[in-house]
DNA sequence: TTAATAAAAGATAATTAAGTCTTAAATAAA
DNA sequence: TTTATTTAAGACTTAATTATCTTTTATTAA
């Protein structure tokens, strides 16, 4: 479904948007710590999402990571669209070229129903949805 | 969503599916140039398609693939756990080694109903059912 | 029984994804 | 202003997937 990247990448922000209300910025090996997840690789990560500006960063002591604007605003839709494009919800199930209404694969409209599914889901699931249920205890960044 | 071992395994099987009856064979370089994929490694997962029991094979001349059993009685899904196991349907989207009811990840619920809807796809829908589209000329298997 | 055909099997190569390492740049505090 | 801290950037390595190539085995038909 997601690339491992994507993966660390919606972790990393959901452990961010965690956080309590002023200490909302977490330095990488936090972040890594939290989510399990390579140290290194996460950096990379972390570093592309500060170019699509869904997190800033700052260097040096009491530096690190923290989301561009509100996590209620943010949505999951966005994190996968930055780090594996659009391809989940516009490519074509079967891999054909050119597959559309009009030049449909075999599986086309059977797969229809549920990119909408998970597209609705990923476009009004957002950040503070999530992240709350972290904070309440409801649900777990790692193991 | 699928690896392409397994689009491609797909294509070919609907290909195979989709024959007229009392020419239900078809070799390596037609199905390769039906679904428009790289001969070798089409070869390659015919192979292991044919050792999961749902192609059967015969060498030599007027030799080729034939699809095991019913097209009415296999289902999409049991091409994708044939090629790409079942991880797609049970493994966590967030990547958790232990993700389940009672240890959820952030977004369990949110893939659960996702999960279902694509299970029920996958499990319902026949190669028959798609390959019949194919025949009446609804849906392509190539570009 | 020989030649042609076609899949099986295994080795190899290319590409992409995942992950690491090193050096540079920025920032804060002493 | 120096040192410690922390992210940025780029080169590099490893692993997995995708793809190819060669040899072997089975089958058919002449």
């Amino acid at each position: 479904m997601f690339s491992k990247a994507c993966k660390y990448a919606i972790n990393a922000m959901i452990y961010i948007a965690s956080l309590p209300k002023g200490n909302q910025r977490a330095g990488l090996k936090d972040i890594a710590t939290a989510i399990n997840s390579p140290e290194a690789f996460t950096a990379k990560i972390l570093q592309s999402l500060v170019k699509d500006d869904l997190l800033n960063s700052v260097k040096g002591p009491h530096g690190g990571f923290a989301i561009c604007g509100n996590p209620s605003e943010i949505y999951l839709a966005q994190l996968v669209e930055s780090i594996d494009g659009n391809i989940l919800l516009t490519g074509c199930a079967l891999g054909l070229k050119k597959c559309s209404e009009d030049h449909p694969c075999p599986v086309h409209y059977k797969f229809k129903a549920i990119r909408e599914h998970l597209a609705g889901m990923l476009l009004t699931t957002s950040l503070s949805d999530v992240a709350d249920r972290v904070n309440t205890g409801i649900s777990f960044l790692k193991h």
